[in-house]
DNA sequence: AAACTATCCAACCGCCTATAA
DNA sequence: CTTATAGGCGGTTGGATAGTT
């Protein structure tokens, strides 16, 4: 099976029939191949698969049809109607950033998203040919391009303002927001406490600060971040990034 | 039944980035 | 520091199939 490009890549020259590489579907052979290399060696060193399995088939070729089609975690099917709301809220977020997207969507593919937005929203645009449909699509793009603008600026405040990095506030949030959930753990479970005890102890928790929150709250202070009142009050710094978003503000 | 059109999706391409040499 | 290479990403293409005229 070789498409119109294939022959000609086998075909015209006659010479460095080694070196030319197979393209177009791939055979139920082939998969084989390529399932056997990834059991032996593993993902990764995609390269070395035409050597190693016998496949001509570039690397990249082979990275592609074990991450989208091979790959054994894979969710097969229809995308459900709660996973196209997950793909439209989050392209809404992020634009066309479909590896990010796929990651909230586990066995489905940055392909598979990208194949499916796309066929929808030329649909939809398709269907909205009437003017109030187009005045629909209009302020659609209108409100995606203002988004992405938002958050252009927002990365760049951060980039550009920031004295922090942001990976260390990162870390440090979630070593906070980790401790914090100890701690309650610990209040929780104890088996000395009675129910009512247990309940004044978390609620004392609650409105206290711990020692990692302090130093943490001080540090984003001292890099001139301003925080809401309500941390001042001995809320979980932490409690944010499960939300995806953070407490603070910047002002530069 | 044949021709045409729309839809789906696997696979390719070019560009970018990270890392090793 | 520079260069080469591999891997990752988003955009695009084109073949297969389903639906319509």
């Amino acid at each position: 099976m070789f498409n119109l490009r294939t022959m000609v890549g086998h075909w015209s020259w006659g010479l460095m029939e080694d070196e030319v590489w197979r393209k177009g579907p791939w055979t139920a052979e082939e998969d084989r191949l390529l399932m056997e290399y990834v059991r032996i060696y593993g993902e990764g060193r995609w390269n070395s698969v035409a050597r190693l399995a016998g496949l001509k088939r570039n690397g990249k070729s082979c990275r592609l049809r074990w991450v989208n089609y091979l790959r054994p975690d894979l969710k097969r099917g229809q995308i459900t109607p709660h996973e196209e709301s997950i793909i439209l809220e989050l392209h809404a977020r992020w634009g066309n950033r479909w590896s990010t997207i796929a990651r909230s969507l586990p066995g489905r593919t940055d392909n598979e998203i990208k194949n499916y937005w796309r066929t929808h929203f030329k649909k939809k645009v398709k269907d909205s040919s009437d003017a109030n449909g187009k005045a629909k699509a209009r302020l659609l793009r209108r409100q995606q391009f203002h988004q992405q603008q938002l958050q252009q600026q927002q990365q760049q405040q951060q980039q550009q303002f920031n004295p922090m990095e942001m990976n260390k506030i990162m870390a440090l949030l979630e070593e906070q927001h980790d401790d914090k959930n100890n701690k309650l753990e610990t209040l929780s479970s104890s088996s000395s406490a009675s129910e009512a005890e247990k309940k004044q102890n978390i609620t004392n928790f609650y409105t206290q600060t711990t020692d990692n929150e302090q130093s943490l709250i001080s540090e984003l202070n001292n890099n001139g971040f301003v925080l809401p009142e309500m941390l001042n009050e001995g809320l979980d710094v932490g409690w944010a990034m499960e939300l995806g978003g953070y407490p603070w503000q910047w002002q530069p």
